[in-house]
DNA sequence: AGTGTATCCTGCAGGC
DNA sequence: TGCCTGCAGGATACAC
């Protein structure tokens, strides 16, 4: 659910606040949402001070003083919530930290799909390092994406849902990005021309900046660190709007579903095969 | 090696 | 009203 730009929100709403705040307890209601026992997990944070909350992909990284990292995937409907001492009682807490300032860091997740990992700073590195580039680098170009398109013969929609070879990306803005792109989700990723390359390339960074100014995308369960939904939904031009018109043809927006997920796209704006008619029904 | 499918879990919307 | 089915922003263990 959270993408890249839910994410970067979070964090940005976390960062003024976390960084030296001590964690005085904490209480794990859903064992199944770590990695690793419930008892190691608090004994390794608590009494330590929060160092800085970055973003990676889609991960929420949070340094402590001492070698140790806070990896916080939110999975579909997970959210880190940093609520006053008093705050409301959220509805499916699932980790609950309370800091000095007697304000909590509560983790809480319906379907607990969301993961709390605490690691030391090389396995954190280890890992980021098995990640694929961020696609708002500057260091990464239309070049780049370009190159790593031509080994794959993967539909490009779920190329672009790899987590190893770019981070961020989910379903939401993948089709997103195609449609602004003129892509059809399913063509093979060797197939995307250097042209389109360079369009997709530009697609992706400009939606999802656009995401990160609306606050992100809250369908249903998105909340950023104080609670408040994100204003992007309306921004949507395909994503969950099969059977409404194209916003740039007013053709029929198509779903299709393949690798076990709904596809969003405008037949006439995203041909499977540029030149021919768009049939809709691919092999 | 690289892809696609099924699975974890809960809640909600829509059909009957 | 109530029951049933399908669907959901993610990641991953498998089978092919």
């Amino acid at each position: 659910m959270p993408e890249l730009p839910e994410v970067e929100t979070i964090v940005r709403g976390l960062s003024p606040d976390l960084p030296g705040r001590t964690i005085e307890a904490v209480r794990v209601l859903r064992p199944d949402v770590l990695r690793q026992p419930p008892r190691a997990f608090s004994a390794e944070l608590t009494g330590r001070t929060f160092d800085s909350v970055s973003r990676r992909g889609k991960n929420i990284v949070a340094r402590l003083k001492g070698d140790t990292v806070l990896v916080v995937n939110l999975g579909m409907t997970g959210r880190l919530l940093l609520l006053p001492e008093k705050g409301p009682e959220t509805t499916h807490p699932a980790v609950r930290f309370t800091l000095d300032t007697g304000r909590q860091l509560v983790f809480d997740d319906v379907r607990r799909f969301g993961v709390l990992e605490v690691l030391s700073v090389s396995e954190w590195t280890t890992r980021s390092r098995r990640l694929g580039p961020e696609p708002l680098s500057p260091t990464y170009t239309a070049r780049t994406l370009s190159a790593g398109l031509t080994e794959s013969v993967s539909p490009i929609r779920s190329w672009l849902l790899d987590q190893r070879r770019l981070v961020g990306v989910g379903n939401i803005y993948a089709n997103e990005a195609l449609h602004v792109a003129g892509i059809h989700p399913r063509r093979p990723a060797k197939s995307i021309t250097g042209g389109e390359a360079r369009g997709l390339h530009r697609a992706l960074r400009r939606t999802l900046r656009q995401a990160i100014a609306n606050r992100g995308t809250t369908l249903r369960d998105y909340r950023d660190a104080t609670g408040v939904p994100g204003e992007n939904a309306a921004a949507l031009r395909v994503y969950g709007r099969a059977g409404n018109p194209c916003p740039r043809c007013s053709t029929m927006i198509e779903r299709i579903v393949f690798g076990n997920r709904s596809a969003f796209l405008c037949p006439e704006c995203q041909p499977y095969d540029p030149g021919e008619q768009p049939s809709g029904e691919q092999p």
